[in-house]
DNA sequence: CAGGGTTGTAATCGGCTGATAACCATCCGG
DNA sequence: CCGGATGGTTATCAGCCGATTACAACCCTG
């Protein structure tokens, strides 16, 4: 297996990792032995823990603004910004892109990574008010329910639908 | 200095280290060296690093509640959710608070975490829709941008005010 | 088939950190 | 003044984890 394609393996499993236990808790050895690798072929491949995870997180951004663009451009004459909503639902799934963006958002007492999650929520904020042509306060109004689905996720929240009603009430947003 | 008063002086040490590191990163030492004491007592009086994280987490969550009812029953004839969310960004401009909540819902990848959150938060839910009297969809909406000051607390955002106009666009909800 | 680049591992180190154990100081009631 | 309860500390351990080093297998290419 070439580098690269091994790189690509060992994202994957960061992703799983991080998003599951934090920077902090995550270790490169359980991302190691998730790739089918040893831990210090991990180091190797990317130099530090740190690198391996800000290639998790850009994964992880990139995804999301790939499912907007496509929502965007299959909305045809509907709202675009109900379209979005509908496709960051469906991201929700597999919970493990939103767990890592709550990751990174928590781990933003860290300089670096403050920096890069600023970037890349100032480019998704711009790029989402450019395909909705929402008003502004649509857009915050949209980005305000995204956070309060990631924490959803993290709580999982969705298996308690039927139980207490204020999972159901903050669910139904979908 | 009593026991209990070296609690208190401890949670509120934890408060700052937890919620600017998160549960993993940050160093019962730290703590310590914070509350003045040396680190072995912080596990004396706690047990565990665990029960620290929880005594602030429970502390952070108490302060939320607390700064909801005293602006619901300040609101007279206003709107009872208008002035909670004032409240509540009142409690954003020290950061400490927010952040704690934040790093709740990233570690709750635990599960003991993750069943505290879910407890406060279901309570929280049910004090906010009873004292707002409001209807389902605005009190969603509300912790909805409740989560999104969240991270914007933690991204700093409020410093770039006067900077890319996202953030501005994002804080004006205030 | 020589040999260098590529892919990978085993062994190990060194620092950090939560927790434990043992001990010490001070105060106060009888 | 004695002795236990209370409020602490120092010293130390034991485990974890990221990173480094040294080495090994493989595969092309000339």
């Amino acid at each position: 297996m070439t580098a690269g394609e091994r790189r690509v393996a060992i994202v994957d499993a960061a992703l799983q990792e991080f998003s599951e236990h934090g920077f902090e808790k995550a270790t490169t050895d359980a991302v190691a032995r998730r790739a089918g690798i040893s831990q210090p072929y991990v180091i190797r491949l990317f130099g530090s823990k740190r690198a391996v995870f800000e290639a998790a997180l850009d994964r992880a951004f990139t995804a999301v603004e790939t499912a907007f663009s496509d929502a965007a451009a299959a909305a045809g004459g509907g709202d675009p910004l109900r379209a979005m909503g509908a496709a960051y639902g469906r991201l929700l799934e597999d919970r493990v892109l939103l767990m890592m963006l709550l990751q990174a958002f928590a781990a933003s007492g860290d300089d670096r990574v403050k920096a890069v999650v600023r970037e890349r929520m100032s480019r998704m904020h711009a790029r989402v008010a450019e395909l909705s042509g929402a008003t502004p306060d649509r857009v915050r109004e949209f980005f305000a329910m995204g956070m309060l689905l990631n924490v959803v996720a993290a709580l999982e929240l969705p298996e308690l639908l039927g139980g207490p009603d204020w999972a159901d009430r903050m669910c139904e947003a979908l």
